[in-house]
DNA sequence: ACTGCACCTTCCCATCATGGTAAGGTCAAG
DNA sequence: CTTGACCTTACCATGATGGGAAGGTGCAGT
């Protein structure tokens, strides 16, 4: 199975795959006598496993230690869920941020009047020189 | 005043001063004899206008608007307010984004006992080996 | 056999906003 | 007249991804 098959079995393009194999997160690849990268069901599970991980928001570092563990059969579920956990953290952080600045954003827009006349507290705001009424 | 003098009274870093000039955000600085940079309080208001618009989440691109349209005297609030509004829908998309993944990676983290055995719904879902059930 | 097309290879560059570092110039205070 | 804090430019790095060029491979149709 070349490149563009495990890319399209996975839905991981083939560019990442190659940086994938770069950067240490899934082996070297087989190699075919043309120099075509081979990949067989093994090759496409950890691309699944590395997929499904990017789609919930894992970092790369992250997805690198959740292989560890996935191929540790020792690892006690703890060591997974501790390393889920501190990601739901920092979604939540960031969730937080965004959360604000729009909050921010929507009173500003709805103070403004949106019409033709350029009074407009957005821009003043931004500007820092609104009242603080 | 120099560059450092105007970060600190910013809140921009003299990096980022730099790069604003480099792709034209700010007009380049006024030099002196030294070659400095130089800044009066006008540069100081512009740059108060950027990290405030940064802080609330504008990209570069978004901020180069906001700013023509500070100085365009003939512009509409509307102008002003349909930006916003349109950066506010962004903001909704990633926090629903972030969202979706919080909800799917907290359920998973429930389910998962988080003790010293190996069984573990987050690292099956990952492989793509969990039941439907 | 030849042609065309779809695929593969490596290598370099771009994004976005920001920071780091290096090598060197400027300036004020001690 | 040195020390230290500041400035200058230039280059490189981040994280995850895509784009494109230049060239090799493989298969199907004529």
């Amino acid at each position: 199975m070349q490149i563009g098959d495990a890319s399209r079995a996975t839905g991981v393009s083939a560019k990442m795959i190659r940086h994938y194999e770069s950067i240490g997160l899934i082996p070297a690849a087989d190699r075919r006598d043309s120099n075509y990268r081979d990949y067989g069901h093994h090759d496409l599970h950890r691309l699944g496993f590395i997929r499904r991980a990017r789609d919930l928001g894992f970092s790369i570092e992250e997805i690198r230690d959740l292989l560890r563990l996935w191929g540790d059969t020792q690892r006690s579920s703890a060591d997974v869920k501790a390393l889920t956990q501190s990601h739901i953290a920092e979604l939540d952080r960031k969730i937080a941020l965004l959360g604000e600045m729009r909050g921010t954003l929507a009173s500003l827009a709805d103070a403004c009047d949106g019409d033709h006349r350029p009074d407009c507290p957005i821009i003043e705001n931004l500007a820092g020189t609104h009242s603080r009424h």
